[in-house]
DNA sequence: CATTTGATTTGATTGTAATCAAATTAAAAG
DNA sequence: CTTTTAATTTGATTACAATCAAATCAAATG
């Protein structure tokens, strides 16, 4: 089940050396490599405010390197260790051959990106298949992947973008990046593509 | 004696991975991974303004990452490959028994910083050695490891902190922070790597 | 079902980062 | 000494991150 990511992605990588660059999510890190633990118990030893370790944990969870398991009314933390035994080579390298086309690809997107979103909202859902398949796929990171979403909690987080949430959410289905079964919709996660 | 190493800083640690955190860093390293290269031509490659360029350059020399060479006007940057080969395990992992102790040293520091400094200006001289050590540990990080400095520049540096300038410049040098030659200053670099 | 306990979300605030244009520096060459 | 070329610094702007208090949520328990 829990194939590590091929984290081909320039910004997925980005975001989890981003994750570790604050002191307090390496310490976390560490607490939680000792022993699994929950958020009050980080709370008290880091003595920081219960709603910032939330924030910092939902990060380390959201970049893959801590999963959440849910037990009585804790939530419990533990390091997921495949990640760590890569060098730091390896997790900066990208693939040789693809380094130009990938800033070339990331350029584009971010052109495409600039053009149809303003201040984080949708302008316009643009009609060329390939330019709303990437903003749909900006506009699918909003979704944890592996987390259930009811209809109205879909309906919540895409109003964000753009009015017509009927449509967004057909075309996230049509472009294979949700699913939905009896009313429970979840983010697919892909296995790398552009 | 010297409690506050540097590469075992927790800080210092997430200074690293926070260089990291950045798609255009990334971008960086692996185009000079290839070869060395200087600013315009990373700005040309990725369509940024060398200013640009320059800032996110100066954050990958400050921790270590690259290295400049100055040949005629050009500045140019290599990688250094030393930390790369470490695995994120171990650049994560704070000493087990020192982590506690990491945990509250870092707290008493913060305190003392945060007892003299307001808005970036030193409020006052601590009389205090400990704290007149952890203060002056503090100004010293705004010199660039292994760079000179006239003493013109050390004062410009240090005004920014407090108008006795002469007396932290000489404080600087008792700590053994700084060291003077000819009129020629420069950082410190306290030892212990890992 | 009201209460307790831990977790998360929201809103406000403060702080830090990214970016570019313009000004400045520094080396080389006219 | 003026111009050219690359790099850096400064100032302004905009975006994002960290933090906490207060509100909300969800599970367990009386």
């Amino acid at each position: 089940m829990n194939k590590t990511e091929p984290q081909t992605n320039l910004e997925a990588r980005a975001q989890l050396f981003k994750a570790l660059g604050h002191p307090v999510r390496l310490l976390i890190v560490n607490l939680v490599q000792t022993k699994p633990r929950h958020g009050e118990e980080l709370a008290e030893i880091l003595n920081l405010n219960p709603a910032t370790i939330s924030h910092h944990l939902s990060q380390l969870v959201a970049v893959g390197l801590l999963t959440l398991k849910k037990d009585q009314y804790y939530h419990t933390y533990s390091l997921i260790g495949d990640v760590l035994k890569k060098t730091l080579g390896e997790m900066i390298r990208l693939p040789q051959a693809g380094l130009m086309a990938d800033v070339e690809e990331d350029a584009y997107q971010n052109k495409v990106l600039a053009t149809f979103f303003r201040h984080g909202r949708l302008l316009q859902i643009p009609s060329q298949l390939k330019k709303q398949q990437i903003v749909l796929h900006r506009i699918v990171q909003e979704f944890e992947p592996g987390k259930e979403y009811s209809e109205r909690e879909v309906n919540q987080a895409l109003i964000e973008f753009h009015d017509d949430v009927a449509y967004l959410r057909r075309s996230l289905i049509d472009h294979g990046l949700m699913k939905r079964e009896a009313g429970i919709y979840w983010r697919v996660v892909e296995a790398m593509e552009g």
